[in-house]
DNA sequence: CGCGCGCTTGACTAACTTCAAAGATGGTGG
DNA sequence: CCACCATCTTTGAAGTTAGTCAAGCGCGCG
């Protein structure tokens, strides 16, 4: 059940982000931060960081991890466009935040969103929605973790996947199989074999590793939430 | 892996909470809500119900938990005295609340909740940092379920709940080995044995089942982060 | 062309679950 | 007060799922 210690995975530990194509020169009072691009693999923050701002993904794709001290990883989520992280009351991250393609993120200054937030007591209320949201999301994935087998836990994630994206039957995967393994709790072997088994079950079809038609999602369905 | 489907433990389907003792002459101005007790595996609130306020626990605990249709149980969180569920911006309970003991809960309406946010905006931000502790605690959860051995499960859990009731070297279990099952993603057997084991390598003592020495807290914490 | 990387597959192993039964414990009623 | 019953916990033996170790495949890039 245990990754063996060996299992170490960060052969990334870059500089960090560097400033964009647009640069500093967006800092304006505007409300519009820092743009910066990362590229895949490329280590954002990590664990441990103090909190200086917030990020919004314009493009890309990022995932969340924590690690036993080991090198054992525990991905916490995935981020696409539109999506957002560091916002918390927090004083340092509990996770790392690694792009996992090339990505845009906007950088805002911690101060900055303080001030907004005086300024307009509407956008306490959409923050505090934000964190009830992922809250959601992070116990739907305990019950996922705790509970599921591997097949419940694969259909869950691409059922989940599919819905995210607003794909209806296809899902352009944008991580790896280590990563889904590290997010479903599984070894990369194991979320492998399950995605052949699921395919010669005509639930699903693999155009390429990342492509995945979902053939038949009420099937899935069925089994996510446990045959 | 998986608990059978038979594995569905909701034993008790009771009435629900009754006015408690000083009853609902507590609903006054002054922003005290409804006093209500629960006797011992009362069900509170059911997933999926709306959320019409929020709940302090006053005395007792009780349990947060989420299940799959057919009867899986994982457990999201404790509750002990002094500690709050149903503040969200959701409009549905994402999980299930039963009483792990007697416990006395106050009921706050939502409305209330909302007026006295408006009245001092002090306590939006205080709100915020409850959901983003909530949310630290919840991925904390994550990297147990997905990464830990049952060793290492047992070891966190003692120690974090030692932490948490301030108590240095003793704890006194408040919920079954079912319900540290249900938290852990293990069965009932697997946390008697692993404790057992604890126990015959001199880290812990156990007075009663449910009364745990600390023997060496030195060792849980490196058995608790991956020897 | 061949090298490297990510993915897949096979054989075997280990950890945890399942099934079964035997202690504890605690509350209730005789 | 004590015996009995229901419930919870512990222990044992066997079964399964997922993990480990190892090798082969396929694609893209130099």
């Amino acid at each position: 059940m245990v990754a063996s210690p060996s299992a170490a995975r960060r052969t990334e530990a870059q500089p960090a982000v560097e400033p964009g194509p647009v640069g500093e020169r967006l800092e304006r009072p505007t409300g519009i931060g820092i743009t910066v691009t990362a590229a895949s693999g490329q280590t954002i923050v990590v664990e441990g960081d103090p909190i200086e701002g917030w990020f919004r993904i314009a493009s890309g794709a990022v995932r969340l991890s924590k690690s036993t001290p080991d090198g054992r990883r525990q991905v916490i989520d995935f981020l696409i466009a539109g999506e957002s992280f560091g916002i918390s009351s927090e004083e340092h991250y509990g996770y790392t935040v690694e792009a996992i393609a090339r990505t845009t993120l906007v950088r805002h200054s911690r101060a900055r969103l303080e001030a907004a937030i005086e300024a307009q007591p509407e956008l306490a209320r959409r923050l505090f929605g934000i964190a009830c949201a992922d809250l959601q999301r992070a116990r739907q994935h305990l019950l996922l973790l705790g509970r599921k087998s591997a097949d419940e836990k694969l259909a869950s994630f691409l059922l989940g996947l599919a819905a995210r994206l607003g794909t209806r039957d296809g899902v352009q995967l944008p991580m790896s199989r280590q990563d889904m393994a590290d997010y479903l709790g599984l070894t990369i072997e194991t979320v492998s074999r399950t995605l052949t088994r699921l395919r010669r079950q005509g639930l699903i079809a693999l155009r390429t590793p990342q492509q995945v038609v979902l053939l038949r999602p009420d099937r899935l369905r069925r089994i996510a939430e446990g045959s």
